[in-house]
DNA sequence: TTATTGTGCAACCTTTAGGTTACATTAAAT
DNA sequence: ATTTAATGTAACCTAAAGGTTGCACAATAA
């Protein structure tokens, strides 16, 4: 099933078990053992996020180790950057627009 | 309400919004206006953004102007940029373990 | 004054998310 | 050969997400 990015990180226990195995892979029980939740909750999680290619699993012996390939990351990481400028040049972008709503707002405000 | 932003991000549509009105504002009916949904529909999108924070909403007379304030946007950011390094770096950084689970794997497998 | 426009929101519906228990299967350990 | 451990998955449940229609209400236009 092809899945989304931002679907996955969405889940802050999703967002947990990356931090988890970023650095080094663990196998499902180990990622299980570490939350609340049942063995099952966190493989269906973990599922999803081999879904959508953050995660990797390989099996040795009966153990199977999860670990991050976070490349996906970067259509996150693409979609966000593209914004950064406006968020920190905003005064200088939109001030006109501003100004103008805020003519506008004050004229309507009279009206009242 | 308190909103995550990494929830608030994770549906499309609500990107799509994001993006329409990154660059100036624009009033509500406006925004519906570029969708197939309902307006109560983009109108509840509307509003889980402006609980975490990533619109703002002023009114005009009787139109209701949407914002984008995506400083909010730094958290999920800064969240992928810890891993940058991680998955640019990753042979660099995992290739040793990597290197003993695939020999693990190896004695696995001969055994079969 | 009356009609129209832009909007918020209640009430409701359907699908999906996230969780649980129970069971089957395969590898390892006794 | 048996038992134990690690895992995948089906079946099921509840709550939340995302959508709809309908209506109330304030501001504007006629």
């Amino acid at each position: 099933m092809r899945r989304d990015v931002f679907q996955a990180i969405a889940d802050p226990t999703r967002r947990e078990i990356i931090n988890m195995i970023a650095h080094h892979p663990l196998n499902v029980n180990a990622v299980a053992e570490n939350f609340e939740v049942s063995r099952t909750a966190i493989y269906k999680h973990i599922k999803m996020l081999t879904e959508c290619g953050l995660v990797v699993i390989t099996q040795f012996g009966r153990e199977r180790y999860c670990e991050a390939r976070l490349e996906g990351l970067t259509e996150v990481a693409d979609w966000v950057e593209q914004y950064r400028k406006i968020w920190t040049e905003r005064f200088d972008n939109l001030e006109n627009y501003l100004d103008e709503l805020e003519t506008k707002k004050k004229r309507s405000v009279r009206k009242k």
